[in-house]
DNA sequence: CTGAAAGCGCTAACAG
DNA sequence: CTGTTAGCGCTTTCAG
């Protein structure tokens, strides 16, 4: 009858002064009803109802020392995988009845620095995060040194749990891709590799197979950032004859902008040279051309970051995963055609 | 020295003592530092970084009765402008201060329900949301009558705040663009709308604008879902005389799906039939033929929509406001080419 | 400018 | 099955 409109929140005490319990009660109706005897629980129940009361997690939290809440740090939702990666990690954390905070760090270990800090002042029970690098990273040692739980996504490591691909494999089978389409000169695009050890990591495994498989030396070439490109290097690079005829981009958003800007400059994808990238993202097959890639399903990632975070926090257990990847052949890099005049 | 790794986190109380003054004053060392003596808070600052302490938010939010954290309910963060409604909402957002509490209801009004529950129980200052229909939500009464501040972003309405395009306007500037390129007969496409009133409030404005400019009812069609096709419906719908010229999709994820299903059928786009899409995402430029489109900035709607949530819950101001949007003109809706054997 | 005291809402021992 | 008691970490009057 008398629902309390705005204003005054009851408490838990209220509730227990009217149903006539001690405030304990009413705690275990919430949390654990089957301790509670059926007629009192109803009871409680009722009244609560009547004043739309539910238990404030503050309290809660600060005295149970768990607030439920996961924390997830990554570079950018403008890269869907790293959208899918939440919802992934979302879903697994709401199953558990965990909530999400999150916040993106643009590639700038520095807002990752504060990112984190001002996420775990609120007490999470975890976080997962992609950093630039896990090797040197202060953030993981705030994190540890805290006794905060976490896992990585993306990176890799060694010394820390992770849910990430094998970048050095995925990156393998795409330069023996683009080997067998007959390409021998590939170079290699990414931003600053201090923004990311993936990249960095795509480039040694692209270094390695094309050395096994006797190709050029692949040549890196480094655009301002992580996802735009800049027309000036790009052309440079074209300019000679030994240029590529095929490049292999460290993510799709990359890729599309190289294919955008060699557009641009009058080269056509893939007659005139070969694109590949890396990440699968679903935007990459209604591309024009189709983006030739490596899936590295991001919602898989997320899930198995917040499975593991999640038996670290409850079982104490920390392990690692890894998710698999697979090459997505599109009509971004094709054969290598010679030209005509070297064709005999 | 002794600075504790892992384990008892030291409370303020122990840098009070540490520091020989009241945990009074080591409060308002942290939040108002001008009130206490230079001295003072040198002393004070020199033992908590001694000890990396860091005030605990839950004993503050208890206390202080502020969370200093918004929640944000989105459909999904598949679709590009969701994502980018979040970073422009969390970018904000931690411009004041606030941290970020997320989650996606994937176009489901239980599941939406569920969401902002779990959310506002966390306390939270204020909650910006996209929910299926405000006119008929049971959220935003449950908002409403806890007293929490909240910002519509996507949904308009008069009676709630909201952060929104005209999507009426927007609409009939679609139609306007369709019929200067000669189309007649255009149908609508969408989701079920009783899951979004942005693609019945573009429905009703299409219709509206085809009526005043003389054009054929548009007729509409509905999908499973806001971003998935049925072949079936496209096929029966393009079978037959009077079969539209021009599809007008509710979301660009959905006309993506389009296009590829209309390939899948045998017809070319936009050779054989035009379509355009809504939102703008940043694909759409790159993809083959590029989107015709409606660019409807989620980056703004989600920072303006975080800016109202902030006016509202520091400054009790509470009211709407209308993002801006631009028609763009993509290859995927062209003239109308009559065909052969109605040429003249 | 600083301290003492009270308590935000809840749960965890421990008794009964 | 239920109650009592104490206190999580912090802020906020109100005095001094």
């Amino acid at each position: 009858m008398d629902n309390k409109r705005r204003g005054a929140p009851v408490s838990l005490i209220e509730i227990a002064r009217e149903a006539a319990v001690s405030p304990a009660t009413v705690s275990r109706a919430f949390n654990r009803p089957a301790l509670v005897q059926a007629k009192t629980l109803e009871r409680i129940m009722a009244v609560a109802e009547q004043h739309g009361f539910r238990p404030n997690r503050l309290g809660s939290s600060l005295r149970s020392g768990s607030t439920r809440t996961l924390g997830l740090v990554l570079p950018t939702l403008s890269n869907p995988v790293f959208a899918d990666c939440f919802e992934g990690a979302e879903m697994r954390a709401r199953e558990s009845g965990y909530s999400v905070m999150m916040t993106v760090t643009h590639y700038d270990p520095a807002l990752e620095a504060a990112a984190v800090h001002r996420l775990i002042d609120h007490q999470l029970d975890g976080v997962i995060l992609t950093v630039a690098n896990p090797r040197q990273s202060a953030v993981l040692k705030a994190l540890k040194t805290r006794g905060v739980s976490y896992v990585l996504a993306y990176n890799e490591s060694s010394t820390h749990p992770c849910s990430a691909v094998d970048n050095h494999a995925a990156a393998c089978d795409m330069v023996e891709h683009l080997a067998q389409l007959g390409h021998r000169r590939i170079a290699f695009i990414s931003g600053p590799l201090s923004m990311s050890d993936r990249a960095a990591t795509r480039l040694t495994g692209s270094r390695s197979r094309a050395r096994s498989l006797g190709l050029s030396l692949i040549r890196h070439y480094i655009m301002p950032s992580h996802t735009q490109t800049d027309n000036g290097i790009l052309a440079q690079m074209l300019d000679g004859a030994a240029r590529p005829s095929a490049l292999f981009c460290s993510n799709d958003l990359l890729a599309t902008a190289v294919i955008v800007s060699l557009r641009e400059l009058g080269y056509s994808v893939p007659d005139d040279i070969s694109v590949a990238g890396f990440d699968g993202i679903r935007y990459g097959t209604v591309m024009s051309p189709s983006l030739t890639t490596i899936e590295a399903a991001g919602y898989e990632i997320g899930k198995t970051a917040c499975h593991l975070l999640l038996e670290q926090i409850e079982h104490q257990q920390s392990r690692s995963q890894q998710v698999p990847h697979t090459l997505i052949t599109g009509a971004s890099a094709a054969r290598l055609n010679l030209p005509l005049t070297h064709r005999p």
